[in-house]
DNA sequence: CTTGACTCTGTAGTATGGTACGGGCCTTAT
DNA sequence: ATAAGGCCCGTACCATACTACAGAGTCAAG
């Protein structure tokens, strides 16, 4: 069996070296066998684990939720179905933050249009608007979008 | 002249006493003159300003940019246009964000529409489109997001 | 056998936007 | 006058996901 060292996942995976350690500590990853160096020796289907970490990651699941998820894949009375229904809410979230967004984006819209470009700022519709307590530029439906 | 206390402004502003010391040291608000016993004394043009912050999170700008808004408020030489311009930057940035929560979506509807959610998690589509190596969920665009 | 690349540990720092706490004065109302 | 509440400062902490660094040991090629 091959195993490798820590620079070598880390190429194979394509993360960084300290990237793995972090995931070793946070539990995102087992700690691999070590030589009698104290040398990391990983098997194989770390760079899987690794790559499927990276591409949870890219379709918005935070780290925790990503342990979560690997978690329920080695528990055998996880269903297919509890794994759609992360997908689903995760769906969900997303959508709520782009409603969020479009919310700003609207709002933004909507001062740029009145703001010919032209004047001094103490005429600048955008800063008015943001300066008046009486304008609903309140986008934030519950309070969570990037920050 | 009224003046008033952080907490009285705080509660008008509708934000937390901590919150305003905080944005004292990082220069978002002046630094208010004091009482001999060392109580900050603020103006009222204090709770527009926090106001205004406030807003302009509310539109997706971070700290940072609101300090430079605040900056090009002050300087004479600004332009309505300057500010036009900021608003359309943070426009573009926040179509950028929808597009890639979009694309994130996308990807996890296409996975979850592939799971009848029956059968057990070792013929998930989900985690086997998560786990191949070859699919394209790969969605960061320019890897800005939320993260 | 040496040298350079690699790895080890532990700690600290980055960015973002705050929040919390402790110990000690200050103010204000009763 | 006294008690409750407000405010002071400095520091540390929250979540998120890393990244950096120092100083020391290890490995492999030439």
């Amino acid at each position: 069996m091959t195993s490798m060292t820590i620079g070598k996942i880390a190429r194979l995976a394509g993360v960084g070296i300290e990237t793995i350690r972090f995931y070793e500590r946070t539990g995102l990853i087992d700690e691999p066998p070590r030589r009698e160096s104290g040398y990391r020796q990983y098997p194989e289907e770390t760079v899987a684990r690794l790559r499927f970490i990276k591409r949870a990651k890219e379709l918005g699941f935070t780290l925790r939720e990503i342990k979560e998820l690997l978690e329920l894949r080695i528990d055998p009375n996880t269903t297919c179905e509890d794994i759609r229904h992360r997908a689903e809410a995760k769906i969900s979230d997303i959508e709520e933050k782009i409603r969020t967004l479009e919310r700003m984006k609207e709002a933004l819209m909507k001062f740029t249009l009145a703001c010919n470009g032209r004047g001094p700022i103490s005429e600048c519709p955008i800063l008015e608007a943001m300066e008046d307590e009486n304008n609903d530029a309140s986008v934030d439906a519950d309070g969570d979008t990037n920050t």
